[in-house]
DNA sequence: GGCTTGACGTTAT
DNA sequence: CATAACGCCAAGC
């Protein structure tokens, strides 16, 4: 697999977090049959991130400590996906170090790839599959 | 070629 | 519960 076919795996299974729910780079990783892809899991969601217009809810993607990755101090990626959760009704804990984060016992979303696999016909759209 | 970095994860203090 | 240490793999330098 390449790094495209890694993007459109990633992108895949992100488009198919439900609302108002969480998972991780790791889960992700995971869904994909990489569980050590983590970090790569967030490369390729950063590059899609300044679009917003995809179809790839990224803002529900976050790290296993339940916490928003900070990209940086002048950034306002974290922010605006802040914003995005909030928005989708998702509770967002800010500390006073100005660190979000999401508790995952409660919006967190971790099925398995045969879950994932049972949504898929309920999604029936014109995705190519993997395998 | 090696060294450093990174939207990370897990385990041990 | 907060920190630290270690592991991981691709990309950039």
């Amino acid at each position: 697999m390449d790094s495209a076919e890694f993007h459109a795996a990633v992108y895949d299974t992100v488009r198919r977090i439900p609302e108002c729910r969480v998972t991780t780079y790791g889960h992700i990783a995971k869904l994909i049959g990489m569980p050590n892809y983590s970090r790569h899991v967030g490369q390729a969601l950063k590059f899609l991130s300044p679009e917003t217009n995809s179809p790839v809810p990224w803002h529900r993607v976050i790290n296993s400590a339940g916490m928003i990755s900070s990209r940086g101090p002048g950034t306002n990626g974290a922010q605006r996906q802040r914003e995005a959760l909030e928005a989708e009704g998702i509770e967002v804990t800010i500390g006073r170090s100005g660190d979000m984060k999401v508790d995952l016992g409660t919006w967190g979303w971790f099925p398995t790839r045969n879950e994932v696999a049972s949504l898929d016909e309920a999604v029936e759209e014109s995705s190519g599959d993997e395998s």
